[in-house]
DNA sequence: CTGATCATTGTAATAATATTA
DNA sequence: ATAATATTATTACAATGATCA
């Protein structure tokens, strides 16, 4: 029963196509050669006439010194816009990328797998980027709201002294709680390289605007930019 | 440390902050082709070598398919341990750790290489996530210094509307404390979920008082999360 | 050497199929 | 025959080893 619900959440959605780049590798001496890794299959084509492709049921079958790897700049950009459509890979496509470029299904599988783990450390750079900028962002408005905080209650206070009738007294104000003078120190972008992005970061203002007399209030150093230790390496 | 003693019971699920970038939800009719699945390469892997005595994985010599992988543990401590002492490799140690863990001096280095390559990689995962939860914090601070620029203005706005009688009442400024509201619109790092929950309360604050020399603090949702699109990797 | 790739190994998840109570 | 359970095949992904430019 319903061996077809299923449908995919998610869907990324690829969009921007500017896949040019991505062309190294202009053949010569291309491919001419792939690890048949199962002949049983069908098509098997492959320009892989050369001998010695016998094989052996065993995935694995090194045994022609060819282990020819890179794909051709024609190869790639198949691939490349087929995954730029969906990054996943449905069984037809495989099949029908396989036949389209000679390569074995297996291959066609396992560059998707790996298009899908570049793709992964690339956004990921990619969002650092962006998350840093909001971050810059937001530090720079919290800095405003801290002084306009502390405009705020001179003005209050101010008032109050100045007339003193009122009853309000300043302790009463300044005793709110408040997030002032948090360190804001700026994580000066340590991230290697940003291809796109990497802005000269804003690191000077690390200053706090120190909020004039008021209790600093939980210190915060979470940014604490440890210097990242060696490994590790979980 | 043990960053990965072979025997490990694997990994449950790294469970990293980026995992909404995939689907984790295969599907897409995993069977559809089922029958006719050819028997023949079933893989009855299994590396079944001694530790230490294996040779070397040169291009596999005649039909001799060593498909011999995966370091032992203990070869990986030792690499790991030397690797923790200097990243860089000089011959000289490289021809000891080749003779003491029976490895070729080629894979040596190449096991180096990989070593601090992929070791980048997780810095900047790590970099990520420390910057995310700095992120999260500076937004729950900013929304408490717009909570109380709001209850600031408004205890600015009573005094003078109120003359010289107007008192301000103590509660409009001890309950300020109570700010507990903070769902801020944090970029989760989990799949794009927007957020358009509150932040809106404090919108017309911008004017009950003549913001001339106080800065306006910019717009309030500039934080909002957008959707991160496909890098398109080049 | 570094970066980018290709490929393999080991797990986990899942759906269709086969077997069993 | 039917529901529960085991088996099988396939897909996804992380971690790695190794090669190429």
């Amino acid at each position: 029963m319903d061996w077809n619900t299923n449908l995919r959440a998610f869907v990324p959605r690829p969009e921007s196509s500017f896949n040019f780049l991505y062309n190294h590798n202009y053949d010569q001496f291309a491919g001419m050669k792939v690890n048949v890794v199962h002949p049983g299959m069908a098509e098997m084509s492959q320009y892989g006439l050369v001998p010695g492709v016998l094989d052996k049921n065993s995935i694995n079958n090194y045994g022609n010194q060819e282990k020819k790897k890179r794909l051709t700049s024609e190869q790639l950009e198949s691939l490349e816009s087929c995954f730029q459509e969906e990054t996943k890979l449905d069984p037809d496509r495989k099949m029908k990328l396989s036949r389209e470029l000679g390569l074995q299904p297996r291959q066609i599988a396992v560059w998707f797998q790996n298009r899908r783990a570049r793709w992964k450390a690339k956004q990921l750079e990619q969002l650092y980027d962006t998350l840093k900028q909001e971050f810059d962002v937001i530090s720079r408005e919290k800095q405003k709201l801290q002084q306009e905080v502390v405009k705020l209650k001179a003005i209050v206070r101010e008032q109050v002294q100045g007339g003193n009738r009122k009853q309000v007294s300043t302790t009463d104000i300044s005793g709110e709680e408040t997030v002032e003078s948090t360190s804001v120190a700026i994580r000066s972008s340590s991230k290697p390289r940003s291809s796109t992005s990497n802005q000269q970061n804003i690191a000077e203002y690390n200053y706090i605007f120190n909020a004039d007399d008021y209790s600093p209030v939980t210190p915060w150093n979470s940014t604490t930019v440890q210097p990242v230790q060696l490994p590790s390496y979980p």
